[in-house]
RNA sequence: GCCGGUGUGGCGGAAUGGCAGACGCACGGGACUUAAAAUCCCGAGUUCGCAAGGACGUGUGGGUUCGACUCCCACCACCGGCACCA
């Protein structure tokens, strides 16, 4: 049999039945894989997105087996900048390009066979999709949420436009090569920090991979420390956050961020404030690139005629403006402890300040003895008054308390994690839906007029003033207000690219549904997902939006539980063959059609999983198509020898395979589930029968790689039923074998290999050993010492 | 700098503290064939040896153990993430 000519013929089956419909509220368990959704580029699906949906594909067809009633969908995350620009470029309509782009997608996707239930399928630009993600956009709106603030775009001062992150990567212009600056614009923010306690407490109730979990607590950045109120000589408060509220004692200066709100205050007791605006001037034009540059140099500028109060001993000590001190974290504001913190202790250098050292047991003569090194070691407090001589464990509590009673700070928690700046100036995305009132100001779009639709144009350019593409058409942007009925004006930022992606899982729920975004009942009996995988880039950007989004629809009753995702698995990434990443630009993309086509859609995703561990990353390689063809030729090749009789011949290795293969898929640990499937029909092929019974498991279990030439062969041999109705079990006592070869050693080295029944008593077993001619030479005129038997594996005497 | 991860034959990769290298690739030998492809059988970590057999072997150096790829300590290399976070 060519098992390549029937896979067309299955997938068609497959799809007029309906096989993988996932059925609302069916009396079967649930179970809910989720697999990215692909951005549709114009570079088509490559072998660095089939993977994961073949994994997954697997694992969903085991499931079913087992009778689990199967969510497993497939969309496009289809907003963005790539097909924009690829828009503009050709002079065609973004959504011309998105499905064309989809059409081959999924074409290439339906010929591996992957077991999609369509009926569900989603796009984040089309219109009944976006609605939903406009209103929930207003939800967080009307929450308080959503709001307008301040923030940098990345502005190229040559093409007076405005660029995304990956259009000015290492801090020049994409297109022109002219560094980009940081130019403050209105922007639509998401509170997300106020969700940054929750998002930390929910990873305890998920199921993600350790080093999954760790790099979002990393992300989100949680410090315990204090808040403490400070003072300056001429009376104006400030608060300063610190995580070694130990070392108060040691400080010998204050820093505040350029931008903080305090400078432009103290405008005039500043003498020297030309020069503290031009360094203000100078900090607030360097990238962001720039500044991450400036590891080493610390720079700033004194407040000259400033003076602040240490607020634990009164001592009077000098202000700095310098860029090391980031206005978003904290306060914006930081005790200058050179003693006792490197940035502090190089900044004092350059400027020229005391260094008191406050914590004992450290050499602070050639750089600070920071908390690192000094927590947990039992260091004491000097030159710190009445906490001379505690601990700094005993003193951090003491502090807290004095401070506290005083009224002059208390303990805080701060976090890295900001908030999302919401906005894009671009044309390709959800359109933020808020119309702006002269009288009423921001006005959500009502329920019933939305979505908010994109205008459809044949051409646009994007503006040069760093607005928004849409800020041109302005039939578009002239409205009526909702509220008052004047005239009024559409926002024209879009939404970025990662809206679409933080609700989707939920859509697939009840994709069709035109009064909700997903219906209560709904989410109720398909719960969270229980499996999504994904790629590793996602960890810290998409996984913790989608928690966000979900998280705020749960607090307002709109979806049932606080958590979207149980288990979070990610695949390694594909690289090319020689090792780089596959990239359009790079020419080196493979696609998996010239593998279905050549070897057939069986052995391409046998040979995908056969290639190593699903989760290393590994560069692409084809040498094991090969392999794959072999073994199922070898498997149809056996159809000819299966007969009717039964025979328990092959009961143990059945079992094994069994139990190998059902571990093996749970655990994604395909590599090994395929090489067990080799070993199985190898044995099979040695075996003396063949039964009918013992060829159906091995279909079973490899149905799930191999779907369409498992279904051929059950219905050529006429087995009735199918091949995927049922998953085979075991018996616990089948996985022994009667006899196994274990080693024999003495003194730890191997000496023999015998054949032992391992149901025989340890006693019998090591009296056999020990008694045999072969251990003789071993044993004479020695005394055993230390008898070791590890059933079924190994015996261990130790002689003297 | 910080946080993760990974280091095993020529290659991809297997191994609940218990026979390292399963399963494959490539390779060598053989069978079938006029020949090739396909298929099948056999061999193979490195090294010394004609052989029997020996020595050495999971990044490096120590340690725990009857026994370590696996556990502990120190270090090296590579990959990924974060990066002036007070």
């Amino acid at each position: 049999m060519d098992f390549k000519s029937n896979e067309k013929k299955w997938q068609e089956i497959w799809d007029k039945e309906g096989r993988y419909k996932a059925v609302d509220f069916s009396d079967k368990p649930k179970y809910y894989i989720l697999v990215e959704f692909p951005y549709p580029s114009g570079s088509g699906l490559h072998v660095g997105h089939t993977p994961s949906q073949i994994a997954m594909d697997i694992v969903a067809r085991k499931k079913r087996a087992e009778g689990y009633n199967v969510l497993y969908p497939m969309g496009w995350d289809a907003f963005g900048l790539p097909t924009e620009n690829y828009a503009i470029k050709n002079g065609i309509s973004p959504i011309k390009a998105t499905s064309d782009n989809i059409a081959s997608f999924k074409n290439q996707i339906k010929s591996l066979g992957i077991s999609f239930d369509w009926s569900r399928e989603i796009n984040t630009t089309d219109e009944n999709y976006y609605k939903w993600t406009q209103w929930i956009f207003l939800q967080f709106y009307k929450k308080g949420l959503a709001y307008k603030a301040t923030a940098n775009i990345n502005w190229c001062p040559n093409c007076k436009t405005g660029l995304s992150n990956e259009e000015s990567e290492g801090g020049v212009c994409e297109r022109c090569g002219t560094p980009t600056v940081q130019k403050p614009k209105t922007q639509w923010m998401l509170k997300m920090s106020e969700y940054a306690e929750k998002l930390l407490k929910g990873l305890d109730d998920t199921n993600y991979l350790e080093n999954i979990k760790i790099m979002q607590k990393n992300w989100i950045g949680k410090s315990e420390g204090t808040l403490v109120h400070c003072k300056l000589e001429s009376g104006e408060t400030f608060d300063i956050f610190t995580t070694c509220i130990e070392t108060i004692f040691g400080i010998t200066y204050f820093v505040l961020a350029p931008e903080h709100e305090l400078v432009k205050k103290l405008k005039d007791k500043i003498k020297n404030y030309d020069e503290v605006e031009k360094y203000i001037l100078k900090t607030s034009s360097k990238s962001e690139f720039e500044r991450t540059q400036m590891l080493k140099e610390k720079t700033g500028c004194l407040l000259e005629g400033i003076y602040a109060i240490n607020p634990v001993n009164g001592k009077k000590v000098p202000v700095y403006i310098s860029d090391y001190v980031l206005a978003g974290y904290g306060t914006g504001a930081v005790m200058g402890v050179p003693s006792h913190d490197q940035r502090d202790y190089d900044f004092a250098k350059v400027a020229g300040l005391a260094i008191i050292e406050v914590i004992s047991g450290g050499d602070i003569s050639e750089k600070a003895f920071e908390k690192t090194e000094y927590l947990g070691k039992g260091c004491t407090l000097v030159n710190s008054d009445s906490f001379s001589g505690l601990t700094v464990e005993e003193a951090k509590v003491k502090l807290n308390e004095y401070l506290e009673k005083k009224g002059l700070g208390k303990k805080i928690n701060t976090y890295k994690m900001r908030d999302w700046v919401f906005s894009r100036q671009r044309y390709w995305g959800e359109p933020v839906p808020l119309v702006y009132c002269e009288k009423c100001g921001w006005v959500p779009v009502p329920d019933d007029e939305l979505p908010v639709t994109l205008p459809k144009v044949d051409k646009y350019k994007p503006s040069d003033d760093g607005e928004s593409p849409l800020s041109l058409i302005e039939d578009w942007v002239n409205t009526t207000c909702p509220h008052c009925g004047g005239k009024a004006r559409r926002e024209t930022d879009v939404m970025p690219n990662w809206a679409g992606s933080s609700w989707y899982w939920l859509r697939y729920i009840d994709p069709h549904n035109d009064k909700e975004f997903a219906s209560l009942e709904k989410l109720k009996y398909w719960n969270k997902v229980d499996l999504y995988n994904g790629g590793g880039e996602h960890v810290t950007r998409h996984l913790l939006y989608a928690r966000f989004w979900h998280k705020f629809l749960y607090d307002n009753g709109f979806v049932l539980n606080p958590e979207p995702f149980d288990r979070r698995v990610q695949q390694g990434i594909i690289l090319a063959s020689d090792g780089s990443k596959m990239s359009k630009s790079r020419g080196n993309v493979v696609d998996p059609l010239k593998y279905v086509r050549e070897y057939g859609a069986d052995v391409t995703r046998l040979a995908h999983m056969f290639m190593g561990d699903y989760v290393e990353a590994k560069p692409w390689r084809e040498d094991t198509m090969k392999p794959c063809e072999r073994l199922l030729n070898r498997i149809v090749a056996l159809s000819d020898r299966v007969v009717k009789d039964k025979s328990d011949e092959n009961k143990t290795i059945l079992a094994q395979s069994i139990k190998k293969v059902s571990e093996d898929i749970d655990g994604l640990k395909f590599n090994t589930a395929i090489s067990q499937i080799m070993v199985l029909t190898t044995a099979l092929e040695k075996a003396s029968v063949v039964s009918e019974e013992d060829y159906k498991v091995l279909l079973s279990l490899v149905c799930p790689f191999a779907p369409h030439t498992a279904e051929e062969l059950w219905q050529e041999l006429d087995f009735g039923g199918r091949v995927d109705d049922s998953w085979p079990t075991y018996k616990e006592e089948d996985l022994k074998a009667g006899q196994v070869e274990i080693a024999v050693q003495v003194n730890s080295k191997i000496v023999a290999r015998v054949m032992i029944n391992p149901d025989d008593s340890q006693e019998n077993i090591l009296n056999t050993i020990k008694t045999s001619d072969t251990l003789k030479s071993y044993l004479d005129g020695k005394q055993i010492v230390k008898e070791i038997y590890v059933p079924a594996r190994l015996v261990n005497l130790i002689v003297k």
